[in-house]
DNA sequence: TTTTTTTACGACACACGTAACAATG
DNA sequence: CATTGTTACGTGTGTCGTAAAAAAA
């Protein structure tokens, strides 16, 4: 479970779908399929399920969400706060 | 800045010195150099003062440790929720 | 047929381990 | 000379974008 990943999961999940995410992500479609299903076999979990013009998080999609925004949150304050002592 | 870029840190921070945090990661000195190296370099920022047989970390070092701690027990905390889960 | 996800694939970049080098005491 | 960190380099793995396929309505 990678930075990026994580990065990947929140696109998709916020909007809903592989298509809409990509362009925020700045990638193609193929390659968020690839890493999410690639998360997905790492954790041994599903975290999407797929419908036409809908992709639904499951229980554990919904559970990765929060904590993965915090993450991402974090790690950027972090970025942050170094970037202000130049050490 | 990666997951493995914050856990080849703290080995270094930890274990004072890149031999040393070598051992505990698994793989050899000369990639613990690279990519504290280029984790520096992607921060902007310095590390670690080397010093012969010592390896101390800088006010930047310092801030980094705690952040980094944090955010990789709380990755893995994340992946034990999902993984009881089952979704 | 249109929209969306998945799979296949070639190209390029990255990370790894080996080995040689530099520096310190 | 022993120890520790750095640099150079060949190899393999992974990620990327293109393109073709599959699925849904």
């Amino acid at each position: 479970m990678d930075v990026k990943d994580l990065k990947y999961f929140v696109a998709v999940y916020e909007a809903r779908g592989f298509s809409r995410a990509c362009l925020q992500l700045g990638t193609v479609q193929s390659n968020v399929s690839t890493r999410i299903r690639a998360l997905e076999s790492s954790l041994g979990v599903i975290l999407f399920e797929r419908r036409y013009r809908d992709v639904i998080p499951t229980e554990s999609g919904a559970k990765l969400y929060a904590r993965a925004k915090q993450l991402i949150a974090e790690l950027d304050e972090a970025r942050k706060t170094l970037q202000l002592v130049h050490g």
